[in-house]
RNA sequence: GGCCCUAUCGUCUAACGGUUAGGACGAAAGCUUUUCAAGCUUUAAACCGGGGUUCGAUUCCCCGUAGGGUCACCA
């Protein structure tokens, strides 16, 4: 049995997006699971829309991604095997030097065209089966301007042969191309890959997927702070399912339960919910340091300094942080508003914002502080955890009325209409600024 | 327009002639220690239409309809 190979064939014209990870990504997973070589290839013969910038953007988000390849090529550099075969086709009269006028300007007057045999070729595509063209209506069609400049059709099939791919796995915009290459590969007497077509994925509108439709580039989903784990998983599941209710699966798994016919015929939607979704759960799973260095790369600069030196603080804050994120980037904003500076520093506040709703009386709230302060006061430094302050309070917070009690000393400590609750805050804050803050808020009910 | 492809909840999908059409995201409701998030429970939500074939069609065939792709000296 011959060795699979797969190819995955960029034009650098454009920066790597979600569509193409997949293709990425089955393309490498069949070649992975079956013990197989893949091939990354860079299709750059448009020299004026190829640009370097994108094909580093390219190699930079598969590295991320972990879609490492075998093999690396570039058809720039291989001008002369495509000119070594258009002389051999046209040594064998399949191929010729057609001189016209040109029908654009900048058009040439002498172009090489492949004699079309005229017929209805036929092949089998994995997902959809059979698929049949009249090559008739595309005539003699050009596959290279001059010897040294092969176009896309033709330096394709050139590659695929000599690379020996096995496995051609590519979008299915690439369908209608399909018919003329074979008829390239016949001419060349090159063996026919087996091809597998996936389908499209959609914008949220159903429009082609575009940078305006929120598809960004893979380095920037890489930049908000998703994680390649769950942009992998996610493409993964656009176009293909493991047969069960799995969700969750890692690309170890992917290699033993992926299969080629059980993708999907139609086109997807990308649907960033679930995108947000997969990340929050691989966030979940990162260590400690790993996710404090996420947030902390995040913060503004006068709070990574608060945070830097007030680790204790910031290392209890980090799992409070990841609790209400999906994704990394949105600390950032989250910080920006305000939301993670009372962790670091007293609050300011308006007084009544203390006063809980079913009971607006200054003087009450204060008296409910004052009891709390009472409460916690002898827990040792040692001992301040969110459980030892819940059970100091948790009797009297039940009897007096929880709301009343809770709602002001949770307010006393962050300052905030939203936050975590009042023991954890405690427990963050440590027993010294916790006493200080309530202290404070009862001389401002006082006052 | 020609040619090609596709069609199950809003979205991703399961079902491979017989099911109360299943799961996930999202949504709604409830619970969970006061707020928020998380978590748990529950609910709403789909077979594009019409003909066949068949004892029986979401499933097979045909025709519509809708969507997409492609028709370069781009890839």
């Amino acid at each position: 049995m011959t060795k699979v190979i797969t190819r995955f064939a960029p034009s650098p014209t454009g920066v790597l997006h979600i569509g193409s990870v997949r293709t990425a990504l089955y393309s490498w997973l069949y070649a992975r699971q079956n013990n197989g070589k893949f091939i990354l290839r860079i299709e750059d013969t448009d020299k004026e829309r190829s640009k370097k910038e994108f094909e580093d953007n390219i190699i930079d988000g598969l590295n991320w991604l972990g879609l490492t390849h075998d093999e690396f090529f570039r058809q720039s550099d291989r001008s002369v095997f495509y000119k070594e075969k258009i002389i051999e086709l046209i040594a064998k009269g399949a191929v010729y030097v057609s001189k016209e006028e040109p029908k654009e300007p900048g058009g040439r007057a002498e172009v090489i065209r492949f004699k079309n045999p005229n017929r209805v070729v036929t092949f089998e595509d994995v997902v959809r089966g059979d698929i049949s063209f009249d090559t008739t209506e595309l005539g003699d069609f050009v596959i290279a301007k001059d010897f040294d400049t092969p176009l896309y059709h033709f330096a394709v099939v050139v590659d695929d042969f000599e690379m020996g791919v096995t496995h051609v796995i590519r979008g299915d915009d690439a369908i209608s191309n399909t018919p003329r290459q074979i008829l390239i590969q016949e001419a060349l007497g090159a063996p026919r890959p087996i091809y597998t077509h996936l389908p499209m994925i959609l914008a949220p509108d159903k429009s082609k997927l575009s940078k305006r439709h929120g598809a960004l580039a893979v380095t920037e989903y890489h930049e908000e702070g998703y994680l390649p784990e769950a942009i992998l998983n996610f493409v993964a599941l656009m176009g293909w399912n493991p047969g069960n209710d799995q969700e969750i699966i890692s690309l170890e798994e992917m290699v033993k339960l992926f299969t080629l016919p059980k993708v999907q015929k139609s086109a997807a939607v990308f649907n960033i919910d679930k995108l947000k979704w997969l990340n929050k759960h691989y966030m979940k799973l990162l260590s400690a340091d790993r996710a404090g260095e996420e947030i902390l790369t995040r913060f503004p600069p006068m709070l990574q300094t608060k945070a830097h030196s007030d680790v204790k603080v910031f290392e209890k804050v980090v799992p409070v942080i990841l609790d209400h994120i999906s994704v990394f980037g949105e600390v950032r904003a989250l910080a920006e508003a305000g939301e993670y500076g009372y962790f670091f520093e007293d609050p300011a506040y308006a007084p009544e914002k203390l006063l809980w709703k079913d009971e607006p009386e200054p003087m009450l709230a204060a008296e409910k502080l004052q009891k709390i302060l009472a409460l916690i006061v002898d827990i040792d430094n040692a001992f301040f955890t969110p459980e030892t302050i819940k059970t100091a309070i948790w009797d009297y917070a039940t009897e007096a009325g929880r709301g009343s009690v809770l709602w002001p000393m949770r307010y006393a400590l962050s300052g905030r209409e939203k936050s975590p609750d009042p023991f954890m805050l405690a427990n963050i804050l440590g027993k010294e600024a916790t006493l200080r803050r309530i202290t404070h808020a009862i001389e401002l009910l006082r006052a």
